[in-house]
RNA sequence: GGAGAGAUGCCUGAGAGGCCGAAAGGAACAGUUUGCUAAACUGUCGUACUGGUAACGGUACCGAGGGUUCGAAUCCCUCUCUCUCCGCCA
């Protein structure tokens, strides 16, 4: 959530950052903000001049109360009638005001980074950089959602029976399969610094509040009827709500925490010919880098990342690129997002397996997570990445790495898998 | 699920209508002293909004939300959570 205090010092950049989020009506809801602010600002001195006043008299009748005077107190009371109904009205109304101003500010996206090129949908996203080759075959491939039942290793009737469309089975050496890459992953996230973190994957609402899911995206979310509580979308949420409401000291930073937890999306009207397989769930398991970091940092920490993530698919050879966001294709929360595709060898197309981003003090001003420098409390940046999203990894690594009688086990994953071949 | 107890600052813990943003101790931080470590002494030691160039003020916050009162950490109501005992149970 952007600040007041941001938004009315940089007024003309806070509108074109907007602009280049594809946010509609700019300039108009930016100059609201700043009109309803005034309004509870002034509603809100009203109120407390009163209160003051108030305060004065009750303290003058504590000390005739004190000294016996009680004809003088008693006379005191009276005084302070009007000020009640002054202190009520100016206080409802500043209330009002300031929830007014808080509804339309969470209905702002973050400002993107001065690197974020301009662009409306995922085709004017940049390019920075490609690695390895595009597996080449002998022979006819079989996309993964053919390879998956040739090889029996994870069944979607299965789980279309026991729960619904976008819940697979996995099976055999696909279920092993995917312990493996997880323990991989988390094996490679600690190796490089970051704390194992194993959150509850419900979360109340404050929680959906603190990254930014809610109210943005409750209807991506599941939720439980009896308590209200949501199914993570991501683990980025219970992990970067652990500081919620949190001063740390600069000793405290960096954090760097990882965990893995199975991701919850209800992907509701985003169903299609195009998202066939394993290529969008609706349960599925991410291991998930967070960082918190200072502000002068995070962008450095956000290359780390995004290094760090291109090593893990380096580590398994996979094909990838790496994309810049553009303003309209970003997250809400983001300033700078990049994504990390990999290449799949049989639908021919690049599957999104990371999304790397830094959301600088959006989050942490949502979360109340701050620092102390000299005294004085300054958000935080928080960061997040998926390190990585095993659905499509695996999808990769079948179509890629598929002969004609069997799946080849990228080696780094062979000691995990206990197999080096899917047969 | 049933019965009881409780929720105060970084921690422990006092406070039981006005003098309480809140005693005291501990921790932490800074300084003094000191062969080193330690100890001792002194000081600092919440957050947010708000007025002001600043100095310095105002307001709110003692689990959350309401209420009573001139005045609430303190009294009343509702909710949440924690602990103890019983029941159930992976």
């Amino acid at each position: 959530m952007l600040t007041i205090p941001f938004i009315r010092t940089n007024t003309e950049q806070t509108i074109a950052g907007l602009k280049k989020k594809r946010f509609a009506d700019a300039e108009a809801i930016v100059k609201q903000i700043l009109e309803l602010d005034e309004v509870r600002k002034n509603l809100l001195q009203q109120a407390e001049q009163a209160l003051e006043k108030s305060n004065a008299i009750a303290r003058e009748i504590g000390g005739l109360m004190k000294s016996g005077q009680t004809q003088e107190a008693e006379a005191k009371k009276a005084e302070t009638a009007e000020l009640k109904i002054k202190i009520k009205e100016f206080g409802e109304a500043a209330k009002k005001a300031e929830q007014d101003v808080q509804d339309v500010l969470v209905t702002l996206p973050n400002l993107p980074h001065s690197s974020v090129p301009e662009g409306k949908t995922a085709d004017d996203n940049e390019i920075t950089l490609t690695w390895g080759k595009v597996p080449s075959f002998d022979f006819e491939p079989l996309a993964h959602w053919d390879l998956i039942k040739k090889y029996d290793i994870i069944d979607f009737d299965l789980g279309n029976k026991i729960t619904g469309a976008g819940f697979p089975v996995y099976k055999g050496k696909g279920a092993r399969l995917q312990r493996a890459l997880i323990n991989f992953f988390l094996d490679e996230a600690i190796k490089a610094g970051y704390y194992e973190i194993q959150p509850p994957i419900l979360i109340n609402e404050d929680s959906g509040f603190g990254t930014g899911q809610l109210p943005d995206k409750e209807g991506q979310m599941y939720i439980t009827q009896a308590e209200g509580l949501y199914l993570i979308p991501t683990a980025e949420v219970p992990i970067t709500n652990l500081y919620r409401d949190v001063i740390l000291t600069e000793k405290d930073l960096p954090i760097k925490n990882v965990g893995h937890t199975p991701c919850f999306r209800r992907e509701a009207g985003s169903w299609g010919a195009h998202v066939r397989g394993l290529n969008r769930l609706h349960q599925f398991d991410k291991i998930e880098i967070v960082q918190i970091r200072k502000p002068e940092e995070s962008y450095q920490a956000l290359e780390e990342m995004s290094t760090y993530v291109q090593g893990l698919l380096q580590k398994l050879g996979l094909h990838y690129r790496v994309l810049r966001l553009c303003g309209g294709d970003m997250g809400f929360a983001s300033a700078l997002t990049y994504d990390m595709e990999a290449w799949s060898g049989a639908q021919n197309r690049w599957l999104e397996v990371s999304s790397v981003s830094n959301f600088e003090t959006f989050q942490a001003n949502r979360l109340k997570l701050r620092m102390k420098v000299d005294g004085k409390s300054v958000l935080c940046h928080t960061l997040n990445g998926s390190a990585l999203a095993l659905p499509r990894i695996v999808a990769s690594i079948l179509e890629n790495n598929q002969t004609k009688d069997g799946i080849k086990i990228p080696e780094v994953l062979v000691p995990y898998c206990g197999f080096s071949v899917i047969q």
